[in-house]
DNA sequence: ACATCGTATGTCGCATCGGACATAGCGTCA
DNA sequence: TGACGCTATGTCCGATGCGACATACGATGT
């Protein structure tokens, strides 16, 4: 992920739905975007329902608390490897995550 | 990821089938790196069906031929966010992407 | 034989990521 | 009020991933 692009995103105020392209993202940049969002929403819904606060889940991820509220804020200094580890360790599925990165809106909720 | 477990990947063949398990990774490192397998061939199989040469690529995703080739021998120094923008770049849909990480065998082949 | 194209592999310098630590905000409960 | 648990934010330093370049190798065509 690019500096650039990282700082466009950390500028606005994000979170909210599927805002992506009045900034100029390449339409691959914003499935990117969209994807890390899921993830980062998933993890938490993940965390939570297997009561898990940051501090735990930090530790079974071998890391640390900050980087778990770091990764769950969409933090732009975060890297996909380490997002998807914590949502395999935190306890979701394979296809959990599939699920996630295609963007379907939740049926099951996990 | 870490150092260590790259170590041992690169050691051993790969590529084969589902090897994963003799060597002692945790169920979720396992997850993980059949996710980067499938990702690394869906992305030479995405890129061969445009037709494109791994230096077009490369030039699209405003990176080197040296790392493209890198990304599909499934180098260990590779993180998931370049392969997954490889892949959306060379073509593939958000849900390819998915497909390819819930693990599942290709069907419509894209 | 030679040129060309696609791919693979190694190396280097620089940018970035990650873990650790400190610290602060916010609820809740006594 | 104070203690405690959970989360957020900022900073540091060491580790490593990335782009670029060089180079090699095979296949194909002439």
């Amino acid at each position: 992920m690019n500096a650039a692009m990282r700082r466009r995103l950390g500028a606005a105020g994000w979170r909210v739905g599927t805002v992506a392209e009045f900034l100029h993202l390449t339409p691959e940049e914003e499935a990117l975007v969209d994807m890390r969002i899921a993830l980062t929403d998933s993890l938490r819904r993940v965390r939570r329902k297997g009561r898990m606060s940051q501090t735990e889940l930090a530790r079974r991820l071998k890391s640390s608390q900050s980087r778990v509220a770091k990764i769950e804020a969409g933090d732009p200094g975060v890297t996909l490897d380490l997002l998807i580890q914590a949502l395999l360790v935190a306890g979701a599925s394979r296809s959990q995550v599939a699920r996630a990165i295609a963007g379907k809106r939740r049926r099951d909720a996990a």
